[in-house]
DNA sequence: AATAAACTGTTG
DNA sequence: AACAGTTTATTC
């Protein structure tokens, strides 16, 4: 008896056999089907098909057939089988996030693949040089300014021979360089991402598997195109946290073009402002190249304050004497700057003086925020809202402290002390000022998009610590970057300023003297004594269910699992934050030394209230 | 994950 | 007994 495979977008990792019925001889793998499923009906993908002696079961018929040819290539298939081992998926999950929100119904009428004409640049544009890059091999290039990256990527794309994937953190930065890269090949660029309507992304998935030599510009999910003579995937900012999926299969979108790159030998290339940690440590141990763009060695020069407690003005207490110094020259000569700032709002938090209260969520127990504009106290994880307190409901103290500087504060206090400057705020949520011909921008991180339009001549970082004490143990790292790029994203004569408490830092040293392998090599040595990536592969396991009992149950089976895998926590201990609308949250942290036993860790993925997370973006 | 059956405990 | 609320097994 001949039986189809199929498997469903569920935890369960297993096939379930059905009959071809009217569909025999059209069900590839790949094409989705209806079929019934214990009570109900559901949508899964064909994956194989077996011949059985005798009848196990009372196999039922598939109902229905969607799609009349696979979605999917036999390389794509090959990893699709990969990504479910390698991230402790079901293959039914995974077929589900690569082709999620596909509409089931192609559009009606005869599609006509149009004739391209002018494949090729015309003379006139061809002013760049062209690139070459080795099959097979991973090439880093550094970048400071953007137009540096889009010429480099477009001698790439005219080098190249095939298809060629570039992939992008965010749907933004795609688009401008899909514009960017569709001006010279108006008929080979096509633009792909999450957001697009599902009808339209099953078109434009069937021109990738059926046309050649295109160039797909697109988001995370860009790295499964169903391209058929790949030859070079690019990604720019591979560390964006963009990358990762955040349902299950929680993929890092690198891992994936890395493993296609092999597996076809493209070429794999990662653009990006600074080289990260593991970057650096797969160059300098031989498993990739790397090659700079000329203007990266012309950056901004940083210089460190450090911190004296008595030299405070009244009105700026956020700035030393030394930066009031500099802020005050660089305004008057004319000049723009930017405060770079990692808290929005006004106050992180109050607490009371005399009892050190808090006031936590009654059902997320970390402490809520006070917020100035609605005077109400929030808690961040679950919008609860409180009248702001009048006294402490702990001891009946009266004192509540305020604590913590936000953007919003040292808005005011730059408003007060110099009233005719005009200030701009930058954070996520407002990305482009509303006032651009300002002096000042003062701003989150968000503040980097846009520093290469602003140009300052001053870039202020007046709590630098406050950007490592968060409990990351890539804070550093990341800090460290992220001034790179900043300072490369600036005009080459201007200055960052930063202001600590410890100036002592390797990473302030290796800032100031311009010598980044400073940095890189003595935190590669403290991460191998601490056993961190890019020496192991970090592994968090998280638990949240609604009442606390079940918790401990969990926390039982999972832990009685971990034993006998033979896995130690590194932290075992409730989330963050350890309660969320009632939910209980519970989190096991890994260093795992290899991936040899991901198999085993099957019975803890297939639990639909255990996470897991391979290097967690956040721990 | 979704569903149904089995199993609780409470209450009149 | 009737009911709601919760846990457990099943899905080819």
């Amino acid at each position: 008896m001949k039986l189809v495979e199929i498997v469903f977008d569920l935890p369960l990792d297993r096939t379930f056999d059905y009959l071809a019925g009217r569909w025999a001889g059209q069900l590839q793998p790949g094409c989705r089907v209806r079929v019934p499923f214990g009570p109900r009906s559901a949508i899964g993908w064909v994956v194989g098909e077996k011949e059985v002696e005798k009848a196990v079961y009372r196999y039922r018929t598939i109902s229905r057939l969607y799609d009349r040819q696979s979605l999917l290539t036999s390389e794509l298939l090959e990893l699709c089988r990969y990504l479910a081992w390698r991230y402790c998926a079901s293959l039914g999950q995974v077929l589900a996030t690569i082709t999620a929100g596909f509409s089931l119904t192609y559009p009606a009428g005869k599609k006509s693949s149009p004739e391209r004409k002018d494949n090729q640049p015309s003379p006139e544009n061809n002013l760049f040089s062209t690139t070459a890059v080795p099959a097979g091999e991973t090439t880093f290039f550094l970048y400071g300014k953007q137009h540096q990256r889009n010429q480099y990527l477009l001698s790439l794309a005219s080098a190249s021979s095939g298809s060629c994937l570039f992939l992008f953190p965010e749907t933004r930065a795609a688009s401008c360089f899909h514009h960017f890269l569709a001006g010279y090949f108006p008929d080979r660029t096509v633009f792909f991402h999450g957001e697009l309507p599902g009808s339209l992304r099953l078109k434009l998935w069937h021109r990738l598997m059926t046309e050649k030599n295109l160039f797909l510009v697109g988001t995370r999910l860009g790295v499964f195109a169903p391209l058929t003579d790949l030859s070079l995937i690019c990604l720019d900012e591979p560390e964006h946290p963009g990358y990762q999926e955040r349902r299950q299969p929680r993929y890092e979108t690198t891992e994936i073009a890395s493993w296609r790159a092999r597996k076809l030998g493209a070429g794999l290339v990662l653009t990006e402002g600074c080289l990260s940690l593991s970057h650096y440590h797969a160059i300098s141990s031989g498993q990739a190249r790397l090659s700079v763009a000329s203007q990266v060695l012309l950056r901004a020069r940083v210089r460190v304050i450090p911190w004296q407690r008595a030299s405070r003005r009244q009105l700026l207490t956020f700035l030393t004497e030394e930066a009031i110094a500099c802020l005050e020259e660089t305004v008057l000569k004319g000049q723009r700057l930017a405060i770079l700032h990692h808290r929005k709002g006004s106050f992180r938090l109050i607490s009371c003086k005399n009892c050190d209260h808090c006031f936590p969520c009654p059902d997320c127990a970390l402490p809520m925020v006070p917020l100035e504009k609605t005077k109400s106290l929030a808690c961040r994880f679950c919008g609860q809202n409180f009248p702001l307190p009048e006294k402490c409901p702990a001891c009946g103290s009266k004192k509540i402290i305020w604590r913590g500087t936000g953007l919003h504060n040292i808005l005011q206090s730059l408003k007060k002390a110099y009233p005719h400057l005009e200030i701009a705020t930058v954070t996520a949520e407002e990305k482009m000022p509303s006032n651009p011909s300002a002096q000042i921008f003062l701003g989150t991180l968000a503040l980097e998009e846009i520093m290469e339009e602003i140009a300052p001549a001053l870039l202020l970082i007046p709590a630098a610590d406050a950007f490592l004490n968060l409990p990351d143990y890539r804070s550093e790292e990341r800090f460290f970057c992220l001034v790179n790029r900043c300072r490369q994203k600036m005009p080459p004569e201007a200055t960052v300023l930063l202001q600590t408490y410890n100036p002592g830092l390797p990473l302030f040293q290796s800032l100031v003297a311009n010598n980044d392998q400073l940095f890189y090599e003595k935190e590669l040595q403290l991460r191998r004594q601490l056993a961190y990536p890019p020496f192991t592969t970090l592994l968090k396991i998280e638990i949240e269910t609604r009442p606390e009992k079940k918790l401990d149950k969990q926390r039982r089976v999972l832990e009685e699992l971990f034993s006998r895998c033979q896995m130690e926590p590194v932290y075992n201990g409730p989330g963050y934050p350890p309660v969320i609308r009632k939910h209980y949250r519970w989190k096991y942290l890994f260093k795992l030394a290899s991936l040899e036993n991901l198999k085993r860790l099957r019975p803890a993925s297939e639990m639909p209230e255990v996470s897991l997370t391979f290097n967690p973006v956040e721990m």
